[in-house]
DNA sequence: GCCCGCATTGTTATCGGTCACATTCATGGG
DNA sequence: CCCATGAATGTGACCGATAACAATGCGGGC
């Protein structure tokens, strides 16, 4: 009477009993404790089989004072960097026996990453990957109040936290030195917000480029990411007639200054020249098809995992760099070429 | 000597030192219960704030069985669709205080969700939302071994399974019916990959409104989503020449074919009408503008949480429907405009 | 032949909460 | 005045795993 055969999941009492052994011995075996006889071993995995069990992660968590999941702090946007980064980040932990849990937040300010990082301590997350392309969010990560062991990605300057990021500023230099390559006598550039770590290293391996090649300087545009502001600064541009090549922060400014240019009668790439940055699914079918910078996010997703698996201290290899740099490649499309003869 | 003085977080013996009441008082305060009188109830949450104490929730829900936190089963892409629902779960998720554990899948197949589930359930999630916009992952929603409650997005068919989806047909419809009212004779569509719940959806509610017109259906031309898919699709329709007006099964299909017309030389919307489906940021700053049809993702994530909730049976709102759909709205811009007047 | 050490296995405490039940005390009807 | 009743609080078991330590058996060195 006492027993209910409804379909309870079996826990690790019930494997032993079946497999006529003690918990901790079933404990061990999943566990891959050295010390256990093979004849024994064999007779629990088939316990484990049979009754189909799955160790309880909670369980395991209290125990054991770690657990296998990591969190992640988020930014609420469908953005391609940081949507990208996240699916990064999953794939890796899915492959490194990780679960992920996400927090993302509408600001990026101090007080919510600190708020979101707690929120994930008191899940007992392993650690934490911070995506903070914001500075406020890089400098919120820096001084977090709690233990949790954290990386923060799309930053490269965190307090004493190990950062991961794509070399932004290698990645505007060969966006530049592409067109003054094509001939033209300098580049403009459309910046994203100056509040994001991304554009700003933007805008400075755009000027390095530059200087490097002894050309003028002209002044940066100011934009926000979205096609609008590509769209105004393209109105801009088209009016001033003296512009021969614009270097855009991110693809879908570039995506908004195409349209201004076309609306104007302004053609790319004969009168101007185009680059983005992203590579988003959409970059190759634009009119013309654009010039861009792919960033590998799946290796950041990567570096970020063995970053924090450093700090766990479960990995051996030795030699991850603190501060690593993802190099961007160049894309070349249709909407860069030479400059106009006159 | 026994005593550590380091940054010990603390537990909730802690706090009941402090406040000189019982551990379980303490228990009671956290969770609201009546019988506590209001001078022990403020003194215990003094105690709470001294010590910055936060309840580990590995512990609450080892101990009580129910957690705070919900899985989401997701695709591994960053397609807009299953990116904005995931965002608008996390949102709704967060609002509602729960936390969120997200697998994303490589391929939807019935082994991967199941998997994507029994890992989740380790965790003890409260229960699930499976992201299904294909056919074969709605299948294996619909047939979930463990006892997890779940809900399913992006899909109307899962088992006995709550759904929760945007309602295609109807946003097919508004896009067909936009056309006609526009004087085209009839509309061509590019479908979406056929094994996409979405896909057909968009296909019959395009069926249906051409045939509740009185109009010839034209053949369907298949797409993956992809621009590229677009791009193709578009130079076999400008070859043609005998089409007006084209509904694209996405958006990134829509820029494609605005891309293949334009290299023809075919005019938008003066010799072709063409629209799309989802509204992608990009979509105001296409050549043309696109006219798009919008969902409502922040609306799915709600809807998916109140289905899950009162699944819990935590939540007292009795009437939440087992298959809400969710009303797209149409965008109305540039690409689509009366037939060419021959 | 005795003792030590290692491999193997079991026993019990513990993680940090909640649950079920016991206890205490004030209140009120008969 | 007594006892049933319910509010307020405390005590100990329990959730399902791991950790620490004990116990057992076997082989080898002296």
């Amino acid at each position: 009477m006492s027993q209910q055969p409804a379909a309870r999941v079996a826990v690790i009492k019930d494997v032993a009993r079946l497999a006529g052994v003690s918990h901790q011995t079933v404990s061990r075996v999943l566990n891959d404790h050295p010390s256990v006889r093979d004849e024994t071993r064999e007779r629990v995995l088939r316990a484990v089989q049979q009754l189909n069990y799955r160790p309880n992660a909670l369980a395991r968590g209290l125990a054991g004072r770690r657990s296998r999941v990591i969190g992640v702090v988020s930014f609420d946007t469908i953005l391609h960097g940081p949507a990208a980064t996240l699916l990064g980040i999953e794939r890796a932990a899915r492959h490194a026996g990780y679960g992920i849990s996400i927090v993302a937040l509408e600001r990026l300010d101090r007080s919510g990453v600190i708020d979101a990082v707690n929120r994930l301590a008191e899940q007992s997350v392993a650690g934490v990957v911070i995506i903070a392309p914001l500075l406020t969010a890089a400098a919120a990560a820096g001084s977090l109040p709690s233990g949790v062991p954290a990386v923060v990605a799309e930053s490269d300057m965190a307090g004493d936290l190990p950062t991961v990021s794509v070399d932004q500023v290698a990645g505007a230099r060969l966006a530049v030195e592409h067109l003054l390559d094509l001939g033209h006598e300098t580049v403009w550039h459309l910046s994203g917000p100056k509040d994001w770590l991304e554009a700003r290293d933007r805008v400075d391996g755009w000027r390095a480029a530059l200087e490097a090649a002894g050309r003028r300087v002209p002044p940066v545009l100011a934009g926000d990411w979205s096609p609008r502001s590509g769209y105004e600064a393209g109105r801009r541009l088209a009016d001033r007639g003296d512009v021969t090549a614009v270097f855009c922060a991110n693809d879908q400014q570039a995506l908004g200054m195409l349209r201004a240019l076309h609306e104007r009668g302004v053609r790319v790439p004969e009168d101007v020249s185009v680059v983005g940055f992203d590579d988003i699914p959409e970059a190759a079918y634009l009119s013309p098809p654009l010039t861009t910078v792919r960033q590998d996010f799946d290796e950041v997703g990567r570096r970020c995992l063995a970053a924090l698996l450093e700090l766990l201290g479960v990995d051996r290899p030795p030699g991850v760099a603190r501060h690593p740099r993802v190099p961007p490649s160049l894309v070349v499309r249709a909407s860069s070429g030479p400059p106009p003869a006159a």
